[in-house]
DNA sequence: CAAATCATGTAAAAGCCTTTCACATGAACT
DNA sequence: AGTTCATGTGAAAGGCTTTTACATGATTTG
């Protein structure tokens, strides 16, 4: 294939490029004015194409929601498997990188985060969608899995459940306080700190000593 | 004044109470169909009124979000409060009631906790909202208080940070597993029981040792 | 290379939503 | 009874979504 008239963007009818445009103008919207404030109509003008050519790529708004929230749960997966880092030096210290993590990906990424968390699509929109926010909670699991270990066998909670708490309060602080766009409400710490703490105080239940 | 003719509904020209109706129908589509779904054309649609009578009510639609937003965190507080019940017997099975109070508000009525905490409303809205907002979040704020009493003094946290950590464990579990529409993602067990787990760990964290 | 085919974009149109404006209707007050 | 004010109506402008028939160009094929 010769993809010369694809690189250098528009040549002529043919955008070239109009799905990777249309998830890029959609981000935009959706990081300037929210979920809402998105529109198919105007993701198609700022490509510089007709209102219905959009549809040539997704069924509808929904999908191309979708599509972006897909997008932000790899990419969301990925900054948290490199913070984890395979539990290196330890699992406490790599688990606290995943918390900032969260949080920088919630802050930077206001708009994915929206699309992921908030835009009310169906939870089996598409099995891509499943797929990748399934990755992004394994690492989550690999993290709780590589905690528990460290307690004493008897006792030991089921890592699943672990996980789950841990995703919680990290989406909770994120959800409240730390998206990028407007801040939802005011904090008299940093976001990160608040879920640190909580994080730590979380483990000394479990009967991990501080330190 | 004479009221008879607003108690018994329409009786004419005018609707009687078109503002608590237009609420009622907003509350009702956002539950059926999401914060999206729920449009002001509609609404009046329901009410029985044309597509402009709202607009004597509310400035406009955000305006009716707000106002069901608001009402939402009236409820959601009175609800926080009763289940609080001035910390009898203790604090930590009061807290242990509010964390379920907070989870059945979440599951009874999705379409409030959605207006409240997902509708991309800017913070600052309407003072009324704030107020109502507050109030609620000092219910959390006096349970962290109040468990924080019962720890040493030397070393004792901040209440207002164990009050945020207790509003994010909340949320997060409200947000990703508990709402009652489509309920978000598929649980192992019943969210009330995750979140009891979870500040029960948290306080264990904190030096409460269990029971 | 030329013709057929396929993918991708356009124009136009129907239908819905939001919001505004001038006007109608009734209720409350004087 | 007459005025005034709050509340609802109808119509209209403008935007978004989605569909349909048609246009264009790239790719494939003989």
């Amino acid at each position: 294939m010769n993809w010369s008239n694809k690189s250098r963007g528009r040549r002529g009818y043919h955008h070239g490029n109009l799905r990777e445009a249309l998830v890029a103008a959609a981000l935009a919207l959706i990081g300037e004015k929210g979920p809402a404030g998105f529109t198919f109509a105007e993701a198609a003008r700022r490509a510089g194409v007709s209102p219905a050519a959009p549809y040539r790529h997704f069924r509808d708004r929904d999908a191309l929601m979708a599509d972006v929230a897909q997008r932000g749960f790899a990419q969301f997966a990925d900054d948290l498997a490199a913070a984890w880092n395979e539990g290196a030096p330890d699992p406490v210290a790599a688990l606290d990188r995943i918390g900032r993590a969260y949080l920088a990906f919630a802050g930077r990424e206001p708009a994915y985060y929206v699309a992921m968390f908030e835009s009310q699509l169906p939870p089996d929109c598409s099995p891509d969608l499943t797929a990748a926010a399934d990755r992004a909670f394994g690492v989550l699991r690999q993290a709780a899995e590589a905690v528990c270990a460290l307690l004493p066998k008897a006792g030991r909670p089921p890592a699943s459940m672990v996980a789950f708490h841990l995703w919680s309060m990290a989406h909770g602080i994120a959800s409240l306080f730390a998206r990028g766009d407007s801040g939802r409400r005011r904090l008299p710490m940093p976001p990160e700190d608040l879920l640190e703490a909580q994080v730590l105080i979380y483990l000394d239940g479990l009967g991990l000593g501080r330190g």
